[in-house]
DNA sequence: GTCTTGAGGCTAACAT
DNA sequence: ATGTTAGCATCAAGAC
């Protein structure tokens, strides 16, 4: 390969680390692609393919500017990529040379905390499946977003992995690179997710007091690899993470595939669309909280009489109350996502106008809490 | 409405 | 040797 210049050497140690993601490259007012990733995004993106250099051995390159970056960035995380965000680290007026660079943060479809590239009514999944040598396999999950991790134990084939992993959409899901050669192509196609490897298996020491109340190894074992990917690729704070729930797969009753899509629970068979789902026929939620919550119901029916009882008493209590319910409603109106606002605050990428939505809700909830 | 320009880094090519 | 300039993705603001 010819000698590159300074700045194109600066480029090539930094996509080194990056191999499996789109390096979004910031220069001057733009972020800019290269070679391989230049081409493909140009293609993705529908967005022109030029060069740079001399007149010789021109570098494929094609590029945004950083006002309009969020709907690329929006584009590819649906088609399941991953992208590398990298800035300037020092005003270019004090530099001599190029101007230091580093990745500032990754977005994968797992992990994205962008409000406007996440919908509100639905949970974000980063799933991570371990397989152990007794052939039962470890499944858990956790929305970076709201800060919820869950996990269980599977007694059965892969069959039953996809079964899980389809049920809660994930998007994502870090697997050990033994489990990602055997099954990648077959997680990629089936369920349209994006696969990541993660070889780190022992439980980061940070995040030993999520994992308090799990009380298998097993369970354990399931979760460090996830969330060492998600130290290695946030670079921030995941202060806003809650601990890790343990549930049974019994809990819930199991729907197969084409059953769950015939029944038309959230969306349609032949659109995908909501409208026209049983849950947009039930969904008379306040709150995106509520909208989650409402959803996941609808996913993963109660088998427990007991529970289900239990549900159904609650619900009953409101509908006997209608003065209670509507003043309920009221109050909910005024209350904002917390799960993800919080998460935005320990993330350290919050603005002002969500701080104020902060206020508001959190001003409602002791009156809420009597009631 | 349509056309032109500049936004900010970096570099190749041309000018002194 | 050192200095100046043209170009280069898209988008929004300004000119017409």
């Amino acid at each position: 390969m010819a000698k590159q210049t300074p700045m194109m050497q600066q480029y090539l140690e930094i996509k080194a680390q990056y191999e499996d993601a789109f390096l979004f490259f910031r220069l001057g007012d733009f972020y800019e692609l290269f070679f391989e990733d230049a081409k493909k995004a140009a293609h993705e993106l529908e967005i022109t393919l030029t060069s740079r250099g001399g007149t010789h051995d021109r570098i494929p390159m094609c590029g945004v500017p950083y006002h309009s970056v969020d709907q690329y960035i929006q584009q590819l995380i649906e088609k399941g990529y991953k992208i590398a965000i990298c800035e300037q680290v020092e005003d270019p007026k004090e530099a001599k040379g190029v101007v230091k660079r580093e990745v500032v943060k990754l977005i994968t479809p797992g992990t994205v905390m962008e409000a406007n590239l996440l919908n509100d009514k639905e949970n974000n999944y980063l799933a991570t499946v371990a397989d152990f040598e007794d052939g039962s396999f470890g499944f858990g999950r956790t929305d970076l977003s709201t800060g919820e991790s869950a996990v269980t134990l599977i007694e059965g084939d892969l069959n039953d992995v996809i079964y899980e992993l389809a049920s809660i959409s994930a998007k994502e899901v870090v697997v050990s690179e033994a489990f990602a050669s055997k099954y990648e192509d077959t997680l990629e196609q089936q369920l349209n997710l994006t696969v990541s490897v993660e070889e780190e298996r022992e439980l980061p020491e940070s995040m030993e007091g999520l994992c308090s109340e799990l009380e298998q190894s097993k369970l354990i074992e399931t979760m460090a690899p996830l969330f060492h990917y998600l130290i290695k690729t946030q670079k921030r704070s995941l202060d806003h993470l809650q601990k890790v729930t343990y549930y049974s797969r019994n809990e819930y009753l199991k729907i197969d595939y084409h059953s769950k899509r015939n029944l038309e629970l959230t969306e349609t068979i032949r659109e995908k669309k909501k409208q026209g789902s049983l849950y947009s026929i039930l969904d008379k939620t306040e709150t995106s909280m509520g909208a989650r919550l409402l959803k996941k119901w609808l996913e993963q029916p109660l088998v427990d009489r007991k529970k289900i009882t239990e549900r159904h008493s609650v619900v009953q209590s409101l509908l006997d109350n209608f003065f209670i319910r509507e003043e309920l409603k009221d109050k909910l109106k005024e209350v904002y996502d917390l799960e993800r606002l919080a998460g935005k605050v320990a993330y350290g990428n919050v603005n002002a106008r969500e701080l104020v939505m902060l206020r508001r809700s959190l001003h409602q909830a002791p009156s809420i809490r009597i009631m």
